[in-house]
DNA sequence: TATTGTGAAAGGGTTCACAGCG
DNA sequence: CGCTGTGAACCCTTTCACAATA
């Protein structure tokens, strides 16, 4: 099976991976922008990554470029949608019908982008039943069952931090092996399922921490 | 001063500060759960960092520890929050009245962890003037004169991608040092510019990564 | 004795410079 | 000539083992 050279080779670094997403995301960019062809250095900068970088990210999928003349935008798309998975949609299932979940599940981009929610779970009997972005809320006791004839690996947790971890097994018990967190708590899983997690506060403070550093060095 | 020893050494890596935050996020969830001591192995099993990884960021703070019981919670939290400058509640202005900017504004968690949004703005005539979060949207014409009076420091991004870039500039022109950006894009700033992205897509296709790579490795 | 604090070694991503090619 | 692809040096985080100590 060609086009998956990467994956021959030692596991990517998260970084890597996260840079691979987002020349990915730029190669749309610049399709809608009209352009054919761009160069590691054009990219740098709109990336803030180095063009050695880029290209040594790149050449891990083969021989993209063209040299003197850079990369093909379509090919690339092609090559990085490939290590990505965009190839196929991906059924995405949900617990937690609060706010953020709400937020989530009408918000048009992630169909857009590849994923599709295709359930939606809360404890809540008062939220169980209620209409959310084309979905009914179901009752957390049908996880396993809805799941059983889903076909979903992607969960994504939208409940309160004390949940969060008793959720996070139930979905793996039940086939998830990707998780997307949103409670503000660092969860314990099998190294083999994939996690990922957003604590917007988190990044605040994260932020925080660079503008008073910079302080400190002013002084 | 005493409290910064970290700040008079090289700056911390991206990836040091991220566990700090979240180190003292688990100090409020142990104090919580009345606990007092901790060790660096049980921190270890709630985090999924080794022992020896907290140890090493920990003694960066001071000796904190003491040998042979662990770490005293409440005084690691004043520590960490120290260098996260969790001393003082943190103005956020927001530019971008959508969906996510409403989420985010409404949500109390921010106020709760020391993050107050102070304005909003936005350049669509139909949501200038409309009440948010306790706030009035506000046109961004306005937004340098508000500034001016305001002190904030961090500037959130909730506008589409192509208006981002341009937002920004106008944010760090007017005082912002530190910017979180929601919209699907790779800003240009300058270096001393505090800069973190949300992208919850660009999340699930990396978690899409590792699930199209597991499978690549089992055939 | 249990656990921290830390120097030394290891590991691997990043940088650099240039050879290789359209 | 311009830009890619890449080996090698560099840098720095992570890991390891153990001395130090409450």
């Amino acid at each position: 099976m060609p086009g998956y050279p990467a994956l021959r080779q030692r596991p990517l670094h998260p970084a890597t991976v996260d840079r691979l997403a987002r020349y990915h995301r730029l190669c749309i960019q610049l399709k809608a922008e009209g352009q054919r062809m761009i160069s590691s250095r054009d990219m740098s900068e709109r990336l803030n990554a180095p063009p050695s970088v880029i290209r040594k990210d790149l050449s891990r999928l083969g021989k993209l470029g063209a040299r003197g003349h850079g990369y093909r935008i379509d090919e690339l798309q092609r090559a990085l949608g490939a290590i990505l998975g965009k190839e196929q949609a991906w059924n995405v299932v949900l617990v937690g019908a609060g706010r953020i979940g709400a937020a989530l599940l009408t918000h048009g981009v992630f169909e857009r982008r590849g994923f599709h929610f295709a359930a939606v779970f809360d404890d809540d009997p008062n939220k169980v039943g209620e209409a959310l972005g084309g979905l009914v809320v179901q009752n957390v006791s049908h996880l396993p069952e809805v799941l059983r004839s889903l076909d979903a690996e992607i969960g994504v947790i939208t409940v309160p931090a004390t949940a969060a971890q008793r959720v996070a097994r139930l979905l793996v018990t039940n086939g998830v092996r990707a998780i997307l967190n949103f409670a503000p708590v660092d969860l314990s899983l099998e190294e083999d399922v994939a996690l990922a997690n957003v604590d917007v506060a988190l990044e605040l403070e994260k932020l925080c921490f660079r503008l008073t550093a910079a302080k400190a060095v002013a002084v």
